[in-house]
DNA sequence: ATGTGC
């Protein structure tokens, strides 16, 4: 984008300045490098969201937004149900609650080398991996509606993981208000066989080392130094939020016509928060979450259970879970005033400060651990939300690297065979049933993520706290 | 992202 159509607010703010349709501006974080790389697309959607009704304060781009479907990815945008404001499907995206996990091993990077080969093998078995892949649960009719109501915490009372897990996971393993009515039979029917599964596209679970620490007090309080293993577990709600998106996104095109919301861009399909239709979709949204999070509750399992084989030592506890697809309810400072807002969060990752009340103990002080996963063969972060986080974005940040190129033409400029042996070579092993996956996912293919986590810690949006390296890649 | 799609 043309740095020069903005109003620069500070060094990493710029502010697209509200004209036309557009209630609100729109703004953007980053460095004037990533804004000059950023697609002319990213300005337009975000000017299309601010024309939305009920809109407040401003639409956000985080630093690695990128064009998605209608709204960027990258994205927050907050409604007030009472002034209008509506809940849009594509304002989630189509794969609902998507999002990053980060268990401790207690391992160190040497014990890790001894059997690295051993271990990408036996999590290549135990983890399944690629599109309709399938696991061994097979939920009933009753199961799945315990599922969507419960989340992960339907799967450790099942025999997943344990009690102390919920208590890092985003809403206590467990979103409130899902509704199992509001999700179709064809959604539950595609998620019947999916549970424990990591599916495709950027999806991994990954056996990472802490490379660097950039705040010895924050990385102490998370219980992580450098030189020690991590596992991160990056997925979704598979199937299921897929459907979940798809169904309700054809609804709310026609629900939008008859509120007589003009739409800038079809793809903004959106209902009024206060219509039977925005309560329906964020019933089944909050059903979509809990499928997330019961799914990497499993996998959390099946990667305990692969541990345990090769280092019988080993705990794996969970560091914590957070989610970057989601609509969700909540209380944020606008003006003078404290309000009550629907905040969309697009391949935005919920990032609350020091003392936020909805933090867990011990890390209230240190503020939410931000977890940003990085391209295949690059770095991961550990970020924590910051002090100014909540009266700027709602209390969000970035959520990754954002793609450089398209699929098709990271298709057209690697084989995924040679992308392995590079990295198989550099000490990185990936394991995946797809090479044509791993070639979309090419390290290249994605911005540089140092870039993007440099520019959200000098925006005031979250701390750098630690740099993690991958090791071990089983990718979808 | 996705029982990947013109």
């Amino acid at each position: 984008m043309e740095p020069g159509r903005f109003r620069q607010r500070g060094p990493f703010e710029w502010e697209l300045p509200a004209s036309g349709r557009m209630r609100v501006p729109g703004v953007v974080f980053g460095s004037r490098a990533l804004i000059e790389a950023m697609d002319d697309k990213v300005g337009e959607q975000l000017a299309n969201v601010a024309s939305l009704p009920g809109i407040v304060d401003a639409a956000y781009a985080m630093p690695d937004a990128h064009w998605g479907y209608g709204f960027p990815i990258g994205g927050v945008a907050a409604f007030d149900a009472d002034e209008g404001g509506v809940v849009s499907a594509g304002g989630v995206g189509f794969d609902i609650s998507c999002g990053v996990r980060l268990l401790h091993t207690g391992l160190t990077a040497a014990e890790l080398e001894a059997d690295k080969q051993r271990l990408a093998d036996l999590l290549y078995a135990r983890i399944p991996a690629g599109v309709g892949s399938t696991g061994a649960l097979r939920l009933s009719a009753a199961g799945m509606d315990a599922m969507l109501r419960g989340g992960a915490r339907w799967a450790v009372a099942e025999g997943y993981g344990s009690v102390a897990d919920l208590a890092h996971i985003e809403e206590g393993g467990c979103m409130a208000g899902a509704d199992p009515a509001a999700v179709s039979d064809m959604a539950k029917r595609r998620q019947r066989d999916e549970m424990g599964t990591l599916g495709s596209g950027n999806h991994y679970l990954e056996v990472q080392v802490v490379d660097e620490v950039f705040d010895a007090a924050l990385a102490e309080t998370y219980g992580l130094a450098a030189g020690e293993v991590v596992v991160s577990i990056h997925c979704g709600s598979r199937g299921l939020g897929h459907q979940i998106g798809t169904d309700y996104l054809r609804e709310m095109v026609i629900a939008a016509q008859e509120a007589g919301i003009d739409l800038p861009d079809r793809e903004l399909a959106c209902a009024p928060l206060k219509s039977a239709l925005g309560q329906r979709y964020l019933g089944a949204m909050r059903a979509g979450i809990n499928c997330a999070l019961a799914n990497r509750q499993i996998l959390t399992h099946l990667a305990r259970e692969a541990f345990a084989e090769l280092f019988p030592q080993a705990r794996l506890p969970l560091l914590y879970d957070v989610s970057h697809n989601t609509c969700k309810e909540e209380t944020h400072r606008v003006g003078d005033g404290r309000r009550r807002l629907f905040v969309h969060r697009k391949g935005a990752t919920r990032a609350f400060g020091p003392g936020h009340a909805e933090l867990p103990p011990e890390y209230r002080q240190a503020g939410q651990p931000v977890l940003i996963g990085g391209s295949m063969g690059t770095s991961s972060w550990v970020l924590a939300g910051a002090a100014g986080t909540g009266e700027r974005a709602f209390g969000s940040a970035c959520h990754g690297a954002g793609r450089a190129m398209s699929r098709h033409e990271a298709l057209r400029r690697w084989h995924g065979r040679n992308v392995v042996d590079e990295l198989a070579a550099r000490g990185i092993l990936i394991r995946s049933p797809s090479f044509r996956g791993v070639a979309e996912e090419a390290p290249l293919a994605y911005k540089d993520v140092g870039a993007v986590v440099d520019a959200a810690a000098h925006a005031g949006l979250a701390e750098k706290v630690a740099r993690l390296v991958p090791r071990v890649c089983i990718k979808g």
